[in-house]
DNA sequence: AAGATGTATTGACAACCATCAATATAGTTC
DNA sequence: GAACTATATTGATGGTTGTCAATACATCTT
């Protein structure tokens, strides 16, 4: 039904008929959009947010030794799925010896967080918590 | 070089040769894991990304005929990024007349937030904003 | 009822991604 | 140097994803 126009296109008062007058937005696809975007992507993966969770909690160094074992995933995965923690500057790397210690890159983390969480409040993508 | 044992495989100091004692950890894609997977990956896009701005910035809903002409892009294919927003929960529809408005869910956005934050200060997982 | 318009769906296709097996690399120990 | 160990890389494979063209669907207007 709607018999009324059909209640107003846009919020605004000027009653259109033919929709979508455009609307100034912020430039697509721009660099910060994308360095969002790949930690976002860095983050939007069971395993890696599984990782990324892992290092978090225990503030300390982990060895891929000792993560590989608490997922049902090869070796060779799990250095992937690293591998792409690292390109996202989530993670940060330091060899000792044979060994290869992952800790969080917390800053990383919390620019995501004050990025999206001041969509929440700002009235644009301006940062809250930083 | 580096000549002494390997440099503790563990900050702890029962110097093992043999590394990887496991820890004990979360379950790997537990279903909270896995929601939480789904809004990132919604996310995780450029186009839907942008979208989620456009809606967190205006405070008010779009409809698909606004949102289209700020891509290059195919309605058809915001048609497609904007399901993958709704099944996300991460926005909500209203239907008037033969236009369709877009509005953000911010409590899917604010989960999301105090989910990742958490990571930040909390020993855990647990939420620090919500 | 007929045409017009905004939105969603379908099918196709290329690009990307997660995974594995196999192998390479780097460091350590003998 | 040779054997060994931890991690990274490569190549292959099946599944997912972003995009478009074409079409369907729903609603409004005449």
């Amino acid at each position: 039904m709607i018999t009324e126009k059909h209640q107003a296109p846009r919020p605004d008062p000027q009653a259109e008929t033919t929709c979508c007058s455009p609307i100034d937005m912020p430039d697509v696809a721009s660099s910060a959009v994308l360095d969002e975007v790949r930690v976002l992507s860095a983050l939007a993966d069971p395993t890696r947010l599984q990782i990324v969770t892992m290092l978090a909690g225990l503030d300390e160094p982990l060895c891929v030794c000792e993560i590989v074992p608490h997922f049902n995933l090869g070796q060779p995965t799990i250095s992937h799925h690293l591998r792409v923690l690292r390109e996202a500057s989530l993670v940060v790397t330091e060899k000792r010896g044979l060994w290869v210690y992952y800790s969080l890159n917390r800053s990383v983390l919390e620019r995501i967080v004050s990025s999206l969480g001041g969509l929440l409040s700002g009235s644009s993508a301006t940062a809250i918590l930083a």
